[in-house]
DNA sequence: CCACAATTAGACTGGACTGTCTAGTCGCAA
DNA sequence: TTGCGACTAGACAGTCCAGTCTAATTGTGG
């Protein structure tokens, strides 16, 4: 088979997972169907449910891979020679180009969405990320001499600084998505606003 | 018949508003069937469609109103007497109330949700939500001598700071649901963080 | 009392979807 | 070559749903 051939090295397995991610993203749960998932990744229907339960089953696959590799990209940034500013700019510029990439976006639509239906999944993707997330740069933080309270809220009222209404608007105009430009005004305007808010428990020099 | 008696001064309109913004709330768009608000609303099928063009023409008058409902719950202070900070805390205080009812985070959730699908409701309740709510607030700082352009980004700052993390941390775990303490102590941080970022602008007297 | 408009119950059409079943194909290993 | 497991195409049962249609009922204004 021509077909099978072309992807020699690609599983089954991961064909479906590949086109049941895009259609899932793009189109949510009930948006997709069974067959059109087998169509999409070559496979007879079948092989689907020989490879998962159902559909339910597909879905839950398919979001917690996602959020895994949310996760998985968010920085490793342990340098404890990097100074705070620098860190914080870094840290939030990923977090940041992660965030507002479209999958990311449709996945986040997808899982408030399905999170009244499918509770465990908010809860997954919401410690895999944010969770994940702040305690790192919390550590962090508690590493260059902050009280542990404090870095913790510190960290998220910087998130909550780069992302709030950023994140609110993206998600209700669908023809909006912000620029470049727009997103490094937030990430700097979070990183000054974190000094101005948090100078007392910095002790080395910031940038004037 | 008695069931007519009983809703007498309901008409069939409003009970088919009634039941299917309750449907559409708790099951979102596609998890509602025309039959089930018909039941529920104790009108024949065939009078849903005298009232409405169909399932997408009802979903529409029942988010917009509902958008509707969120804007006109929004304070009109527009007394000049008040201070700065009484100010923030009062309007602070009513917007955190009114998004996080049950009701007000339901229709987020379904409007994040279907924004893909009806682009125009999720505009329609982000002009009628969060920029209205933006425009008075930053009005009301332009009057106290903030400059045009700060006083905007003043105020979605302020806003950033109060809803971002909590809002998400909310949308994410469906158990979780911020007590009346967390709200008040994200408000009284917003406002706090408001004058340590916006101090330069302020001419009149703040409490310590 | 009549005519008409609003409304009702419920059947029906046409289509979609999930999940199962059947019958057969293909490649490979013994 | 044979037997087996992976796979396929497609039919199928059962359910659900949007939207239409029919025939009957009810209340009201003339």
């Amino acid at each position: 088979m021509q077909i099978r051939q072309q992807r020699e090295d690609m599983s089954k397995e991961s064909a479906i997972l590949e086109a049941a991610t895009r259609s899932f993203l793009r189109k949510g749960f009930s948006g997709v169907s069974m067959e059109e998932i087998a169509r999409e990744s070559n496979v007879a229907k079948q092989t689907l449910y020989s490879y998962f339960k159902g559909k339910d089953d597909l879905f839950h696959a398919i979001i917690r891979a996602q959020s895994d590799g949310f996760f998985s990209t968010l920085p490793h940034n342990d340098d404890q020679t990097q100074n705070i500013e620098e860190f914080l700019y870094i840290m939030g510029e990923r977090a940041m180009d992660m965030l507002f990439k479209r999958d990311t976006l449709a996945l986040y639509r997808v899982i408030v969405s399905e999170t009244p239906r499918f509770p465990e999944l908010g809860k997954f993707y919401w410690q895999s990320g944010a969770q994940a997330f702040t305690d790192r740069l919390s550590n962090f933080l508690t590493a260059r001499g902050f009280p542990k309270g404090e870095a913790q809220s510190a960290t998220e009222q910087f998130l909550s600084f780069m992302f709030g209404t950023l994140l609110t608007k993206t998600l209700l105009n669908k023809e909006y998505h912000p620029s470049k430009e727009e997103k490094k005004a937030h990430i700097e305007q979070a990183v000054s606003a974190f000094f101005m808010l948090n100078g007392q428990y910095v002790t080395e020099k910031v940038n004037p």
